[in-house]
Order: structure tokens, then sequence, then C-alpha cells
DNA sequence: GCACACGGCGAACGATCGTGCTATTTTTGG
DNA sequence: CCAAAAATAGCACGATCGTTCGCCGTGTGC
């Protein structure tokens, strides 16, 4: 890896982090600059604008997610199995809330701002949401869920369990919040069988 | 109502707008100013700082939010009625996203930022949860849900139901989104029945 | 041995941020 | 109607924002 690659991943790590407990425009030069021990132009060099920068951090923050969260569920056996096991990381990663977070907040931050990031974030998101109708999709095939279930609606409610989970740990510091999580993915999977 | 107490909720209601599309952190002082045909120090003093500006916000959009969908429900008969018109009401506001879109953003943006924005709005989730568990619990007491169903684990549910919705809607313009929300809520109720 | 690309720094820019001060205008109560 | 009070404006401040430009050290290919 050369030394501008190296230089940028280690930017773009530290970019997640500020994002992930900030949102993504809170993202500056100057902070980032200090953070890595660069200049201001120093760092600005390797992305060409501030829009890039939240782009590439997107980027980054979707490979990280895909690692954790995608990888080890296609690992997994098809049927109910591989969808327990996307639940399982999906909330390991919601536990230490680094992309996780980066991703939820910047949904609502960009919902109403078009542009270059939310176009791309849109793209991840429909992306994560076809992979998982997919899983489901091979689930049904499998026989572990109803033929007439709705995959797509199946990756749409989960989706919500994850939402209202991230919220209640996070903002509202809920001790139960784990527990109800799996409860609502419980009768998710139940009433799809 | 005082000249003072008038701009001052003028203020306010554009406050709510910027920060809906925006967030709360990207309102400022200077596009306020602007957008409501005021001055700088003019609209400021109405607001001793920033984050005196941002509590008013939301408190100011909390009480539209009570407005539009807990009293709607709270006016309904008692029992399954009154959930379903919370739930319709919900989706009405989320459709428009004023108050309801503020929140949920919030909720990310300041779910790692300690400070009195934070605090207040951890209080107002607690006490809508409140509010949403004690509609469901007259429901158990009326015979219209099941007498061991979770009150509390309701209203988490019947939420993230509605944060995946407001993200496929707004974020992601699903035409379909209220559709899939409504057959989750259907789902959710038939659960708890 | 030398030109050259690359990674990075320092300084500066115009803009905007939140927030004070001091006037000045407008509203209000008696 | 008039004085007290409240509302608003004007201006300036230090800080920080994203961005540009010119410079420098360091290694690399020719």
């Amino acid at each position: 890896m050369s030394k501008g690659e190296e230089t940028r991943r280690a930017v773009l790590e530290a970019a997640v982090d500020v994002a992930a407990s900030g949102g993504l425009a809170s993202l500056t030069i100057g902070s980032l600059a200090e953070r890595t021990g660069m200049s201001k132009s120093g760092l600005f060099a390797h992305f060409k604008s501030k829009e890039a920068l939240q782009i590439q951090v997107l980027e980054f923050a979707g490979e990280t997610f895909v690692e954790d969260v995608i990888r080890p569920a296609l690992s997994a056996p098809r049927g109910e199995k591989r969808i327990t096991v996307l639940f399982e990381s999906w909330l390991g990663v919601s536990r230490e809330g680094g992309a996780e977070c980066l991703f939820t907040s910047a949904a609502w931050e960009y919902d109403d701002q078009p542009g270059a990031v939310r176009d791309r974030l849109v793209r991840m998101y429909l992306d994560f949401n076809d992979s998982v109708a997919q899983m489901f999709r091979t689930g049904i095939a499998e026989g572990f869920f109803a033929e007439d279930a709705d995959p797509e609606q199946f990756a749409h409610d989960l989706h919500g369990i994850m939402l209202i989970h991230f919220q209640a740990r996070h903002l509202l510091g809920d001790a139960k919040a784990e527990d109800r999580a799996r409860r609502a993915f419980t009768r998710l999977i139940e009433s799809n069988r």
C-alpha cells in the first residue's frame, strides 16, 4: 500500500469515528486534521472536496458493514440459520455503534438534501435491502419460511426492529434493548414460518 | 399574545422547518434570521443561546406532535380503536415530515452527545413511550389484547415500524411504504390479540 | 546525477458561525 | 399621552469553516 493510500485509510478510519457520533455533516476538515495529526491542507489534498470525503467515508463504512454483517451471514447455512446470523451480527455491530450508527444518522440527515451523498446513501440502502430479501427468498425456497411470505416486507420489518433497537440502546440506554430486539425478531420469524 | 411571544413563535415555526430537513444542528442564527426577515442580534435576543433555541424548538415540535398524534388517539374509544387512531395519525404526520422528522433525526444526532438537548430529547421519548404503553395497557384491560401481552414491548415494536416507514418513505421514496407499514402494524396487532 | 511526481505543510482568502455590546425603534401600562 | 419597558437593529469580535496556492522534502525512474 502506497504512503498516500495508507494515510487516506487512516483518515477515513478517524472520520468514521467522528461521523458515527456526530453525523456525517459534523465532519470538518479541521477537526479531522487535528485528530490525525496532519495539517488541514495536507489532509484536504487527499480528497478534492468535503463532499468527496463524505462519500468516501460512506463507502469505507459500507465495506466495514458488509464485512461484519453480510459476510458472516453468507457464510452461514442457507435459510433460517443465515437470517439469524445476519440478525445477530447486526446486533453485534450496533452494540459498538460504528458504521451502523453512521448509516442511520446519515439516513435522516440526508433524506431531504439532494446531492451525491444522498444518492450514494440511497443506493447502499437499496442494495442492502435486496441482500436481505434475497437471503429470505432463499429461505423460502429451502422450505424454512412460508411460500407466500414477502421477502421485501421481511427486509423492511427486520430493518425496523434494528432501527428501534439502535435508538433504545444508544439514545435511551435501555438495558432491555437487546432482549426486546430478540423478542421482536423471534416473532417476526415465527409469523413468516 | 404579546409581540415578543408572537415573533418567538414565528421563529420557532421556521426553525422546525429548517431543522426537519437539515437536523437540529443545522440550525444557524444567521439563516434563521434571514428566513424570518430579522437581524441576527434581534432574533438572538429571544433565545439566550443556541442551545436554548434548540431546546425550545424541540419543545415546540413536541407540542405539535402531541396535538396531532397523541390527542386524536386519546379522543378515540379505548382499546384497539385508540391504538389504530394513534397509528394512523402518526402515519399522517410522518407523511408531511415536520416534527416527526425532527425528532427522529435528533435522536441520532444526539445519541452520543451529552448535554441539555439530549436530556430533553430522551425525556420526551420516554414520555411518549409511556403514553403508548399506557394506551396498550388500557386495551388489555378492556379485553382487546392478550392478558400476557407486554405493553412496553408493543410500544417498542410500533416505534420500529414507524422508524422504518419514515426511512422507506422519505429516504428511499418507496411508493409502497405506507402499505408496508400497515401490513406490519396489522401483524403486530394480531400477534398481541 | 537530475528532473520529476508525490505527500505534506503554512499561510491566507472570504464566508459564516455564535455571541456580546450599544443604540434605536416599537410596544405597553398607567 | 408619556414614560418605562420590551423588541429589534447595527456593528464588531474571535473562531472556524472549506478551499486555494505556493513551497519543500523525499524518494524514483531515466
